[in-house]
Order: C-alpha cells, then structure tokens, then sequence
DNA sequence: TTCCACGAGTAAACCGGTTTTTGTTCGCGA
DNA sequence: TCGCGAACAAAAACCGGTTTACTCGTGGAA
C-alpha cells in the first residue's frame, strides 16, 4: 500500500505532462516517478527492508553510532548500495533540526558585484572546506537595505540555514546585533581591524599592504601621494584609509589629497583627473582596488602623462589582469581563498557548537610591477 | 509538555556553551534557545493555539487555500504575526518533497573563476529571478570531473535541489544524460549552438557577435585575421571559433591561423607571441575573452608593436575594463544578467511542471573602441 | 545460582509542516 | 419536518529521516 500510495500521489503531481510542443527551450528531465513508478526513489524503509532489519538500525549504521552487529550491518550496506539509497537531505534536516547549509548574501550593485575579484575566490574558499563537511552554500545576492534585511530574516525565521557569513561591513552596521535577535550565527568576514564591541572579524591585515605601499613610494622620493578610497561608509574602505594616513604622518608626511570613490571604473578615472588638476598635483596615488587604479593609469595617459615616469600608481586585490595591462600594476594581493577556507572552519564549528581552532593566515603581499617608479628629477 | 520536550531536547543539544575563551576570532550568536528557553520560535502548532484552531486551518491560510472562514483567518494572520511565525523552510520541504531551490554547479579552476565576468552577472541575474520566487540559490564549486559527478549525484539523491543549471557545455558531454538518469530537471546555459538530439539549451547567439567582429575588421583591410580561442572541449568556444571559420570563408578569406589557449592571461600572451612570430603574422588578432586579448594587447605592445596601428584586438565579454585599458577594448557585450533571469524564469517552470514561457534574449552587441583601426599600409 | 550490565535490535515518538479524511453546522428546498 | 449539499473545521496520516525508550539474550561477577 505504500507504493500506492506513492503513486497515487505522484499521477496527480504531475499534471499529465504538458506534451512540450516543439522544441521548448529547456531540458525537460521527467520530473519524478517515471510512467510506472518504476524508479521511486528509495527511502530508509526500503532499505530496512531489504536487510530485514528496523530503520532505527539503518540510520544507526549510516550515523556512525553502534549497536549493530556486523552481520546486519553488511547487510544494511549491502541493500543501501544495492537501491542506491541516499539520505534524503530533507529530512535529515527536519529531524536534526540543522539545514547542513550556510548563507551568505551579498549586496551590491550588479556592475560592482561582476568586476571584484574577491567575491568569486572568496565563495571558491568557502566551498573547499564545506564540501567537504557535507554543508551546502546558499547565496543569495540583494540590491537594497530592506531586501538585505528581508533576506537574514528569511533564512533566520524559514530556518534555511544554520550560520552566515557576513561581509561588506558598514561603519555602525546593525546586521551583528540583528543577526544575535535572529538567534543566527555568523562570522564577519573583513579585515582585521580593531573591532569595537563584539567579537572580533575573520579577515587578513589591509592595513599592511597599504602601509607597504607608502613606504615603497617614499622610498622612490614621492612625497605628494593621493589616496583613491572606497565609500567610509565601508569598514575595510575606511581601514585602508587610515592605514595611509598613519603611514604618511609616520614618515612626516602631510596626508597629500584623498578622494572618496565608488570602486568603479568610471568613479576611478573621475577621481584621477580631479587629483591631477590640482595645483600640487600627487606624483603617485594608492587606488582601494585596481580597477581604479587600471582606469586612473588610463586617465592619467590620456592626459599624456607617462607611467610611472609623471605618476605612479599602486592598486589593490591582484587582479588576474594586474600583470597585463601597460605599465604593469603595482598592488596588493591577499590570498582571499584562504580567507574563505578559514571562515568556512569557524563558522562550521560555531553552528556545531565546537570551539573554533585558532586560525592562521598567511600575511598580505605587496607585488612591485611597473606602474611605480622613481619621482620624477622636476617634482 | 511541547515546551517541555522541546526544552529538554535544547538542553542537551547545545552542549554546556563552552565559554570561548579570549577572543576566538568569530561572532558567536548563542546558537538557539537563549538561556531559559524563552524565544522557542513558533511553530504552526503555537499559532493555530494561540488562534484557537487547527494546524490544517493555518496551513490552510497560509497557502490561500479555501475552506477558512473570515473570522478565524483574521485571527489566524493575528497570531502569526504576534509569534512571528514563518513556515520553517526544512518542514515544507520535506512535506511538499519540494527543496525550494536550485542548485549550480561550477567546475573550474580558481584563477579562471575569480577572472571570468560570466558567474558573477549570471548568479545576479538568477537570482533576481529566484528572489521573487521563494526559491534559493544552492552554489557548488568543484576542481575535478569526479567531484563534478558526486556533486551532482548528492543533489540528486540526497533531494537538495529541485533542479540545477547546466553551464560550460563539453563537447559529448555526459551531464544531460546523467541528470535525465538521475530525475533533476535542469537548463541548458550554453550559447545557442544546433544541439544534437536532445534540448535546446538557453543562450545568447555567441556566433553573431563573433562574425560581427570579422566582418568589422575585415571592412578595415585587414585580410590576415588570427583567432585565439578556448579549449575545443567546450561547445562554446567551438562556436566562437566556428564562426570565425564562416564568416571568413564567407568572406573569401583563408581562416587564418588559429591558438588553442585557456582563457588565461598567461595563455593569452604566449598565444600572441606565437601569433606575431609567424613569417605571414596576422594584423588582427580576435580572442574568445577580454582577459586574453588585453593581455596580448600587452605582449604585442612588449614587442614593440602599437595597437591598433600594427596590430587590431578584439575581445569577448566587455569586461568593466575594457574600457579602461589602453587603448580602450573592442569587444563583443552580452547580456549575461538577462541571460540568469531568463534561465532561471525556464527552469522554475520546469521545476514546477508548468510549460515554460517562451524567452527572449537580447542581442550581442559589438562594442567599437580604440583597439581595432584600419590595417598598416604596408602590410 | 542469581543478578546485572551490556550488546544488539526494535517500536514508537518526534521534527514541523501539508494533505486527506472525517465530522459538524447550517441553510434551504421539497 | 426531513434530507442534503456547502462551508467550515478538527483529526489523522504522511513526508523520510533521527532519537528515545524499551526488549531480549548472554556472559561474567558475586
């Protein structure tokens, strides 16, 4: 009667197979329960059945607990195999009240969201540690602060996920606090700043690289160096920020001019031009990703200004194109795909409840290429 | 006796919150069940309560179904409210055997994932697409055919998802075959090659804007026109480099020589400099990306060459970039984020037994810019 | 010899919804 | 007044697992 059942549900399912008249543009596998119901898709009674055992001690085999002797327990392999029966994620979620699954969503304007390097290393690192833990990924990308907020709630209150990453942190941003009242956990993905209350981000030392990049401009006699930032809105744009004003007044430098952009490549070129029609023009600028900065060396050449003899410029990320665009860039890389391993390992051991191993990453890296170079005799 | 088991059942599952000493790098959210079990989360048991009803009448509501008088959904929208109650994802699931979600995977190397513009805009557009439908976005990464396959497998038997997205098509590729084996529905998301037997896939005529590039550069003078192409093993750059065949016989000319490259930057320099070391060297070079072409733009200009004076480009994609290199990138645009919506609108339908609407894709643009010009006089 | 702990295994409750079945009321026509 | 279908609502089955409570032998200790 099971399979009746079964198949009575499944005939009405699926309304009578709309006949897909010429070439539909899709691949229409037939959704479930093939013309007979020949293929049902076994389930843990089946198995159980077939090793004439209780499901209680299928699920026991198949949880690693004991308390099956190693005759039932070949058997329940046997049969598992045989119906190539899996645990259905479903309801292994229902009855472990956990989804096996971690969100992450990102908001951001979809021109933006295409060109940063870090979204794809970054979900690239998170994958490799949590596919191999049995955790799926849930993205979910979002263009507003309500469909932000609608979508934490959602995967609080629905239950789809068990923890969150939580990235692009503002100054002041609420999501920790509403994260905690949504009973959530999560890590904050950025970079290793000084956190105010709280506990402390997962991210790599931006400020280093930065700090690197004054000093290797210094070093080259620049004295006049801008600074092309990122909204302040942004914590790790406000970190790279800061990180070049200690640096510059380190070294007795006025902090030279600074313009607050939008990681575009239109805003990097408009901030370039700007910085050079100033009286004391800079001799070199540090651009928040390189994108900009790319787009500034195109601006800057368009002012028929050589570089790095007139200019030096020095991004940030290490962009895969980095390397290839004339002169070469100078910049900044980390190595995102750590980073996101290492968020994966903690927040999979938050949601279980373990105490997070100490995590390690490797330190940020300055590449010197030849967009930088010595100030030029007149500056 | 329901708070009763529920609590105990807290109790013994968050084991004795362990104290995470000293700043363990993560925002710990108290996983669930503050201290005294006060914020249980509702369950459609506490609503129908606190409504003084059925489960099945809530249910029933929150479906809009019938068979519920105005008074007692009145109430029933009340309680919800006050508790706060949304259906829990994973108990829908299980009951409607529906995961509410679709599942991509991606099976590529890092470098390549991090540089491509293709994921990033398709994601976003499927996700606008999703977003409004209830469904979730299931993202896997892999390195290697075998893990490619299990990923599959576990979707499948393991009820993940109720249908995937089928990208970077191979050429004989077995994923079709294997998913219609496994019951997942999926689309295609390829560009709109003839397909064998089999389904149309989703996609945009890659070809035309290939050809479009030809023929422009050919209206240049240009006579000897070299193809940098993607591995054969993917249809769509069989497609691209198919076209650039046509289009040159078709236009009388000898397809000229043609690199097997990567999609690399590094593969797009070496293949440049094979290209140019040819005793009859093209003067125009179209390359299946815009991260290749830039950097053969770079290599060629390392030899000494100028673009577009020596040597014309073409690239594929328009990166947000292209128009920031120097110079500025002629390149092929697609619209990638309708191309998501327009994926995903198809596969929910399918997903859903309902008889897909029919798509309409906008056209590839070509993009003229400062990199391609007339042809050297003397060549 | 008696008792108990323990290993192996099972039945049933449970997770939190959806769906089917069954049961009342009530209004209305005959 | 009786009968009957519509409208509403409660009860129960079900989705496919996990987990708890309990049974049944068996061997070793007392």
């Amino acid at each position: 009667m099971q399979l009746n059942r079964t198949k009575r549900r499944y005939d009405s399912g699926v309304q009578n197979e709309p006949s897909l008249p010429g070439g539909a543009n899709a691949g229409a596998a037939p959704a479930r329960g093939k013309r007979k119901g020949e293929t049902r898709k076994a389930t843990i009674g089946d198995v159980a059945a077939m090793a004439r055992v209780s499901k209680s001690a299928v699920s026991f085999v198949f949880n690693g607990r004991g308390g099956v002797g190693e005759e039932a327990r070949a058997r329940i392999l046997d049969a598992a195999a045989a119906l190539n029966w899996k645990p259905d994620a479903r309801a292994r979620a229902l009855s472990r009240s956990r989804a096996q699954a971690l969100g992450y969503i990102v908001r951001r304007e979809p021109e933006l969201f295409s060109t940063d390097p870090f979204f794809p290393q970054f979900i690239a690192g998170v994958e490799s540690t949590l596919s191999g833990e049995g955790y799926a990924l849930v993205l979910q990308v979002v263009d507003s602060e309500e469909t932000e907020r609608a979508a934490y709630a959602s995967f609080a209150n629905e239950a789809r996920v068990d923890g969150v990453f939580l990235g692009d942190l503002r100054i002041g941003d609420q999501r920790p606090a509403e994260l905690s009242e949504l009973g959530l956990p999560y890590v904050l993905v950025g970079p290793d700043a000084p956190s105010g209350a709280g506990p402390d981000p997962i991210g790599l030392d931006d400020a280093a690289g930065v700090r690197r990049a004054v000093r290797h401009l210094h070093a080259l006699g620049h004295r006049r160096i801008a600074h092309v930032g990122g909204s302040d809105r942004y914590v790790h744009s406000a970190v790279r920020r800061r990180a070049w004003e200690d640096e510059m007044a380190e070294l007795g430098l006025e902090p030279g001019p600074t313009v607050i952009a939008d990681f575009t490549g239109a805003a990097g070129a408009k901030a370039t031009h700007e910085l050079l029609d100033l009286a004391a023009a800079p001799t070199a600028i540090i651009y928040a990703n390189d994108l900009m900065a790319i787009a500034g060396m195109s601006a800057a050449i368009d002012r028929g200004l050589r570089v790095p003899a007139d200019l030096s410029v020095v991004g940030f990320d290490d962009i895969p194109l980095a390397p290839y665009v004339v002169p070469p860039l100078t910049t900044v890389r980390q190595d995102v795909i750590q980073w996101g391993r290492a968020s994966a390992r903690v927040l999979i051991s938050l949601v279980e409840g373990r105490e997070p191993a100490p995590i390690e990453l490797p330190p940020v890296e300055f590449i010197m290429r030849g967009s930088t170079g010595p100030v030029r005799a007149g500056a």
